[in-house]
DNA sequence: CCTTATCGAGCGAGCGTTCGGTAGATATTG
DNA sequence: CAATATCTACCGAACGCTCGCTCGATAAGG
């Protein structure tokens, strides 16, 4: 597959990639989300808001991933939550801020979580680009309906709202082209790397949880996806006389 | 950015890609549509019944273009095309109908256009392999609207159509699985070359018409884009020391 | 007993769809 | 070739229904 002399260059390629800080669990997103609107949401006692909240979020969710978030009537929603149509207007103003709720903490998330690696992360660019690759992949792995939510229902907007979803997008590249910058002017990248690279990794990001049923269904892993992805971008990156990209995988996790 | 031994090499890799053969017009979708629904369609003179469904079809995927198709209300799709709420149902037996026939037809036009290679394209993996990328983007890019609402419309499917949609992914998919496999045989690809890259070329070929609007505003032309996404992919299969893959661009159309 | 949280019938608007009606083109007839 | 009959393509008001949302009534806790 390769020669030793290439197994001996660039070592640093092939070292395991620090796990992510811990994600958020739902519990404190709808945590986030409820303090972000203390002035829409009029239920005041927490205990009783949050899991409520939790509750309406997950379903409203869970019902928009199967038809979209349109055709999920509030009659729907106050069936699968039990709750009554009244009761739920104690929580949101309007369904159209039902959907603003879950979109802003997706999109803050995202922003969160990437820009906060490991100081050990970023001390070389082949390093760094694979921790936001597996990063990202493993954000929306834990958060999947969420995830797929905001996909599916970011098309569908009125404009300031699209506005927003479009300056996310921008925002994750924007890391990428960053990283990607660095290591060529590091030299650690050829320096004729495409300056569209940056722009060509986020939908294979966004492949991985829009399609996730068909990658469950071929028994690929998110661990050998990952991999997969990353060989792809470093090679389109990466001087030719490198080390084993096949060997580039991360430990499972423990 | 590269050596005369490398620049050597593989020059059949360097080879423009042929032409793909001449997509069909927007008036000929919309007589093959015409054709397939004759017994929905109630009016009999073609002379009268194709430029209004082109008016129609038109119409339609441009009004769901900007909030989906559920936000387009035939009355919407009355005022727009000048025809009465009732002179539409002349046309379709239901909105669901109206999708269905363009969706059966963007589909059909990529099996069509994916599974008639020139003759000579196909005689080396690398250059077939290269056609369908550019074929692709080729063929999205002329009918970008049609695509367009394709993808943003398979999402909110009933059951039926969404397998629809999903088996025409499968059979893109398989274009590219086999020139692939195909490569590996014959060793023009590397024997250790991902099993998941056919799976990763969609979503970047998607990208191209998804986002056309952030392209255009980078100023980003088809030819770029194309030659970028050849040559992500084919770094991904090809040996090292192949051609210096840079030099991988099509001619321009004339 | 007042505050807080929830209920659920009901409102007006807008949806996809239908259907009786009609103008103009076309065919038939004497 | 005029007169009549038929047909074609379209109109647009109206129907039944579902939607997001409101609001007075009600229940529960401190």
């Amino acid at each position: 597959m390769s020669n030793p002399t290439q197994r001996a260059a660039h070592a640093a390629a092939g070292t395991p990639v620090p796990r992510l800080a811990a994600l958020p669990t739902v519990a404190q997103l709808c945590q986030s989300i409820l303090a972000r609107h203390q002035d829409t949401i009029s239920v005041r006692k927490p205990a009783i808001a949050l899991p409520r909240l939790q509750r309406i979020l997950e379903t409203a969710i869970d019902l928009s991933n199967k038809g979209g978030f349109q055709a999920m009537s509030l009659r729907d929603l106050s069936r699968e939550t039990g709750m009554s149509a009244g009761g739920l207007y104690a929580y949101f103003d309007s369904k159209t801020t039902l959907l603003k709720m879950i979109l802003a903490e997706v999109t803050d998330l995202v922003q969160r979580v990437l820009s906060d690696p490991p100081a050990d992360v970023t001390r070389d660019p082949v390093t760094h680009l694979r921790w936001l690759i597996d990063t990202h992949l493993r954000m929306t792995e834990a958060l999947l309906p969420w995830f797929t939510f905001a996909f599916m229902e970011a098309k569908n907007f009125p404009p300031a709202e699209r506005r927003m979803a479009i300056d996310s997008e921008m925002l994750t590249e924007s890391f990428f082209s960053a990283v990607v910058l660095r290591g060529i002017e590091s030299g650690a990248f050829r320096p004729d790397t495409s300056p569209l690279l940056p722009a060509l990794i986020k939908p294979l990001l966004q492949e991985w949880y829009v399609k996730r049923a068909k990658y469950r269904r071929r028994g690929i892993t998110l661990d050998h996806y990952s991999a997969e992805v990353q060989q792809v971008v470093l090679r389109a990156c990466l001087p030719e006389g490198g080390p084993p990209l096949a060997l580039i995988t991360r430990p499972p996790i423990g």
